[in-house]
RNA sequence: GGCUGCGUGGCAGAGUGGUCAUGCAGCGGAUUGCAAAUCCGUUAACGCCGGUUCGAUUCCGACCGCAGCCUCCA
């Protein structure tokens, strides 16, 4: 039975879906001004390998995750760059897919625009002003009215007096209360901007996610995801404006994951610290970021450095090699495996503990190492087909076993075969002098040789 | 200042009121021409101080330290 830790009420709780058998899914995406960085690595491969697990679990899922493409910092950019704002958006959705691909984050099943959706924010916003929870201001704005939504602060457990005891910014003269928030921002001039029943301007933030989530997947939705930050001002937002134009509950499971730090520090765009997946993926293979990102539960910081991506490598790389010579049985269904099966499933349904998950196919792994040794073909072939079954749920496993000891860049595959020939001539000949030399040589370049019964196989190391 | 959360062995990271996490690294052994990989064995931890308890790393309280949110951020 699944439970998901849920922050609305800050617990575990056992997971039941609105219609059953099926589970709605909305999680904030990407803003698409730069390049994703590894904290949206984290975001994309979490909630990938949640819509996973739900689907072997038996769930249809419709996960939505939306494309925000329109705000301050686009334009900003935008007018940096001398580009238009489409231009700069198209180009940098296109490369958070591109990313999103490399790491094995299946697309979502619709990826709405803001910029697309302004039909529904506004009548979003009309319904909330014709319930009074909204107010058109003297500055043309239309923000919400904090005050007449009972609940708000549930999400973030806070209360408005609190919020206004610690306000920092500057008090804006055309709200009646610093903790409203803006639904509707009227034109400035040169800024892109659509019409609406209080004249031209540009949708607020929050509203996007609120229109968005109830026209993809309905008023009440079963999951709502995105990065810890977001929890307040943003999600408690979308709560206050959903659930105040529709009545009714808007989110049944709120799921925060934790950030990726850099020194025991928040990697975020405002603060500099952070590497573009880009970059990361230069260095080292995407399934290895991936791994990474799953040896440690969601909702912990992920502390990002070198020496973890090294540990991420040597431990994928341990698993390939257990699956290098085994030919997996592809019929094997982990649900099916009472020793293991039950194990990685009490991991997966206690909200998602990848780290736990790993550690059971650790087993497996040493179980199929034993009985490579012991030359069981048919052990051997069930182990791999279920190490290949867990794989699918964490997206690992999912390339070619040669191809990932041989995908970083480095010299000809034929050289490397002729050296090892000429090493393997060697050691027939028992010169073992010439045969240290030549492995040597390859050691130099990277490539760690393997001898085995038989046969010498190699990897870049 | 307010509100959240966290503090586990060299590193990373699960978990539990009283015998095992796991991975990487280390050490000993098997294997190997020597290695590598693999297997077997093994060392080592629960921030600090009190309390509850027969017994606490695990529950409760104080303290210290760290992080996040309160402003854009996944």
């Amino acid at each position: 039975m699944l439970h998901i830790h849920n922050s609305l009420t800050k617990q575990k709780e056992l997971f039941t879906s609105i219609v059953p058998g099926k589970v709605k899914l909305y999680v904030c995406g990407m803003t698409v001004y730069d390049f994703c960085h590894v904290g949206h690595a984290r975001v994309m491969v979490v909630f990938d390998v949640v819509t996973r697990y739900l689907k072997a679990s038996g769930y249809e899922v419709n996960y939505i995750r939306n494309i925000t493409d329109i705000d301050d910092k686009i334009i900003a950019r935008a007018n940096e760059r001398n580009e238009t704002i489409q231009k700069l958006t198209e180009r940098f959705v296109s490369e958070m897919h591109q990313d999103a691909d490399a790491l094995g984050a299946l697309r979502p099943d619709a990826e709405p625009k803001a910029t697309e959706s302004i039909a529904v924010m506004l009548v979003m916003i009309e319904t909330l002003i014709s319930k009074g929870l909204a107010y058109n201001a003297v500055n043309g704005d239309v923000y919400f009215d904090v005050s007449e939504f009972p609940n708000y602060g549930k999400l973030s457990g806070r209360n408005i007096e609190e919020l206004r005891a610690g306000e920092r910014v500057a008090v804006n003269e055309a709200k009646n209360d610093p903790m409203d928030f803006v639904l509707w921002k009227a034109a400035k001039p040169g800024e892109p901007a659509w019409e609406s029943p209080w004249g031209k301007g540009r949708p607020g933030w929050h509203i996007e996610c609120s229109a968005m989530s109830a026209h993809c997947l309905g008023e009440h939705f079963d999951i709502h995801g995105g990065g810890m930050d977001l929890q307040f001002p943003h999600h408690e937002n979308e709560i206050a404006q959903s659930e105040g134009a529709h009545g009714c509950q808007s989110v049944n499971y709120w799921m925060h994951n934790g950030f990726v730090r850099i020194d025991d520090e928040k990697m975020s765009k405002s603060l500099g610290n952070f590497f573009t997946v880009r970059e990361v993926l230069k260095q080292y293979q995407a399934e290895v970021v991936r791994y990474f990102i799953l040896t440690s539960q969601y909702r912990s910081p992920l502390n990002y450095s070198d020496e973890q991506l090294e540990q991420a490598k040597n431990s994928l790389t341990k698993f390939y090699s257990a699956l290098r010579d085994a030919k997996a049985d592809e019929s094997i269904i982990w649900q099916n495996n009472e020793e293991y099966g039950s194990r990685f499933k009490a991991a997966m349904d206690d909200d998602f503990n990848t780290a736990l998950a790993l550690s059971v196919m650790a087993d497996v792994r040493q179980a199929l190492n034993k009985v490579s040794e012991q030359g069981d073909l048919e052990q051997q072939g069930y182990l791999a087909g279920l190490l290949h079954s867990f794989g699918d749920v964490l997206g690992l496993f999912q390339q070619d076993t040669e191809a990932f000891f041989d995908s970083i860049k480095g010299d000809d595959v034929e050289i490397i075969k002729a050296l090892i020939a000429a090493r393997n001539k060697a050691r027939d000949d028992k010169d073992w002098a010439k045969a240290d030399q030549v492995r040597d040589e390859l050691k130099a370049k990277g490539v760690v040789l393997e001898d085995a019964a038989g046969k010498t196989s190699w990897r870049r190391k």
